[in-house]
DNA sequence: TATGAATGAGGATTCATTCAT
DNA sequence: GATGAATGAATCCTCATTCAT
C-alpha cells in the first residue's frame, strides 16, 4: 500500500495539511488587516475550507492566533540558534551576517507579519506577549550581546552598553518588517526596505569601531 | 467668585474642555487597546462623559481618530518645524539635537501612540494613513536629508544614500515609541528607551564619520 | 398702556405664538418626513427656537402631534359645519360646491398634511385615530350623506347606497390630499389635483343622474 | 421517506423558504406599523428565526422593503399586462372588469399594504419612490388611458381629459386600500370595501356616459 | 422663560461560534 | 469530517428627553 498521504482519495484533500493551510491564510490576513479586524471565515475561505472546518482545527479565532504565532516563531527560532557558534572570522562580519540573515529569513518573509500582529496586539494577549518575549526577545538579545561581547573583547569595538546596544541593532530590521505591513503597503512613495536595512548594517558597524578621535 | 469653570458642578457645561478631554482618552485608550478594540463608549467614560456626549463633539469614532492625530501632529509639526535651519555648530550636534528632540517631545509622550495606531490601523484606513505619510513622514524625511546632506557636504559624514539614510536614523526612535505600547507595556524586564536612543544617536553619529580604514 | 400682546418688548417675541408656531413647523414636517423620521429638534428649529423650548410647551412630540391635529381639525371642522343648511339650489349644484369646498379649504391647505400623518400613524396611535373618526370622518360622512338624500329624494340622483355613496365621493379628495404628500412630491410627471377633483366632480354627479338606460 | 423540507426539525434549514417568509412578515408588519417603525428584529421573529438571519437574506431593512414591493408588483403586474388587451365585448364592461380585478388582486390581499408603506415612506426613499412609480403607477395608467380612449372612440364614453381620469378611477381604489391599513384597521363603525369599489364602479361608469341632458 | 449640554435607552448591523445535516 | 444556516451578544450611532444655567 503506497503512502496515503500523498496517494490518497482526491477527495480527500489532505487533511492533514489543512491547519497548515489555515495558519497560512490567518498570518496572511491577520497581518494585513489585523486580527480583530480579520472575520473568521475570510481565514477559511483562504484556506479553500468553509467557516465551520475552522473550527474544527481550532476553538476559536484566538486560539488560531496563538497557534500562528508558535507556529512561526518555533520555526524560526530553531533555524536562527543553529546557526550561531563557531564563527571564525571578524565580529564585524559576524554581525552583519547575523543581521542581515534576521532580516532576509525572517523581516523579508511572511512570518515578519508576527511582528506587526504582537506590535498590535500584545496588550489584548498579555499571554502570547509573555511568549513572544520569552521565545523570540529573549534568545535574539543573548545572540546579539554575545556577538558585540566578542568584538569589544577583541578590541574590534568600542565599549557600549549592551543592554541598549541590542535594540538599536535590531530595530531597524525589525521597524522594518512593521512598516512593510502598514504604510508600506498603502499607496505612496516605496521604500526600498533591503537597502535600509543594508545602510543601517554598514552605519551600526562602522558605529561600533573605535572611535579615532572623539566627540 | 471663581472660575465657573474649574469650579462649577461636576460632569455639567464644560464645552471648552471636552474636546480635548476626549481626545486625551481617545488617544490612550486607542494606543493602549487598539482603535477597532476600542468602545465608544469606554472613550466617553474615561472622558468623564456618558457616549452620548461624545458625538455632540465627534461624528464618529473615525473623526474622533481624525481628530486625535491633527491635534497631536499639528503641536509637533509646528514645533518642529521651528527649530530646523539657523544651526551654526556641527552637523553631528545638530543631528543629535534633532533625534534627542523627536524622542523627548514625541516619542517619550503619549503622542507616541499614534505611531502605534497608524501602525496598525494604517491599512483599514487608508485616508488616515495619507494624511499621516504626508503631515508626518514627508516633513521628518526632508529634515533629516537636508540635516545628513549638510553634513556631507563639510566633510563631516562620509557620503550615504539619502533615501535610506532617514528611516535608519528614525527606525530606532520609531520602534522604541512602538515598543512602548506593545510589548513594553507587558509585564517583563523593562527596557530604558532613553539610553537606547541615547546608544543609537551615539552609534549613528559615530558611524557615519569617514571611516579611518574600509570594511 | 398699550396692547401688551401686539407691543410688548421685542425680546419677548410673541411668547404667546409659540405654540402655534410649533405646530405649524411640525404639521409641515410631519406631513413631509412622517412623525417617526422627524427630528423634535428640526420642529424647534423650523418655529425658530430651540430644542427646551419644544418641551415647554408640550411635553413629549407625541403631545405635539395630538394638538397639531386636534388645532387644524377643530378649524376645519367649524369651518364645514356653518355652511351646510340652507342650499336653495339644486343638489348637484350643492354637492359640487360641497366636495370643491372640501378640497379647497382642507385637500389643498396645509392642513391636508394631517391626512398623511394619520394614514400612516393611525394604527400607531389608536387614540387619535378614534378622535380622527369621531371628529372629522363622522361629521364629513353625514353632510354628504344629507345632500345625497336630497337629491334622491327629489329625483335628481338616482337611488344609492348611502354607507358606500360618501367613500366614494370623498376619496379622490383624500386620495390626491395624501398623493400630495407622497409620491406628487417626488420627481416626476406631476398631476394637476386641481383638474382631477374637478374631473372627479364632474364624473361623480353625473354619475349620480338617473340612467336613460341600464347596463 | 417523507419531504425532508415540510418535516424536518422545526426552524432548521429551509434556507429555499426564508425570503419568502421573512417578505410576508416584512410586509404585514410594514403595512401595520410603518417602515420605520418596524424594528428589523420583530420581522424576523414574525418569520420565525432570529435577527442574524434576516440579514443572511437581506443586507439592509431598506433592501427587504425593496424585495417586498418587487416580488408583490412583478406578480401584480405580469398578471395585470396579460388580460388586457383582446377584449371584446362593451368598454363599460371592460373597464368594471378591469377596475374589479385591481380591486381583488390587490387591494383586496395583503399587497395593498405596499400602498400605504409608500404613501409614508415615499419621501424618505426616493429612489424606492421612483421605482413604484415606474412599476406601478405608469403601467396601470396606460392601461386605464386605453381602455377610456377606446370608450370614447367608440362612442360609449363622452369625452373627457385622459390626464386626470385615471387618478378619479383609481383614486377609490387605492384610497381603500389605504383605508384598510389605517384607519379602517381601528375600531370602530368599518367600511364595507367591496361594497364601496361596486359603487364606484357603478357611478364612474355611469358618469363616463354621455350625459341625456347638460347640467 | 429659554437654552443647549448631557444623558441613555433603543435600534440597525456584524460576526464569532454552534450544530443539524 | 465538512458544510453553511442559524444564532445572539456586542457595538456604533441616533435622538427623545432632562435639567443646570
Amino acid at each position: 500500500m503506497p503512502d496515503s498521504n500523498t496517494l490518497s482519495h482526491p477527495r480527500q484533500r489532505r487533511k492533514q495539511d489543512r491547519p497548515l493551510e489555515l495558519m497560512e491564510a490567518a498570518l496572511a490576513l491577520f497581518g494585513e488587516k489585523g486580527f480583530a479586524a480579520t472575520r473568521a471565515e475570510e481565514v477559511a475561505l483562504r484556506a479553500g475550507v468553509s467557516k465551520g472546518t475552522l473550527y474544527l482545527y481550532y476553538p476559536s479565532k484566538e486560539e488560531l492566533l496563538k497557534a500562528v504565532i508558535r507556529e512561526n516563531l518555533s520555526r524560526l527560532i530553531s533555524e536562527g540558534l543553529e546557526r550561531v557558534d563557531g564563527h571564525e572570522g571578524s565580529t564585524a562580519e559576524l554581525l552583519g551576517q547575523l543581521l542581515q540573515a534576521w532580516w532576509e529569513r525572517v523581516g523579508n518573509t511572511p512570518a515578519s507579519a508576527i511582528h506587526k500582529i504582537m506590535m498590535s496586539e500584545a496588550r489584548n494577549f498579555p499571554e502570547i506577549a509573555a511568549f513572544y518575549a520569552r521565545e523570540v526577545i529573549e534568545p535574539a538579545n543573548k545572540l546579539l550581546r554575545r556577538t558585540v561581547q566578542r568584538g569589544i573583547d577583541r578590541g574590534e569595538f568600542r565599549p557600549v552598553a549592551l543592554d541598549e546596544i541590542t535594540l538599536v541593532l535590531l530595530s531597524p530590521i525589525l521597524f522594518m518588517s512593521l512598516h512593510k505591513h502598514s504604510l508600506g503597503a498603502c499607496p505612496g512613495p516605496q521604500v526600498d526596505a533591503g537597502r535600509v536595512i543594508a545602510t543601517h548594517i554598514d552605519i551600526a558597524i562602522n558605529g561600533l569601531r573605535p572611535q579615532p578621535s572623539a566627540t
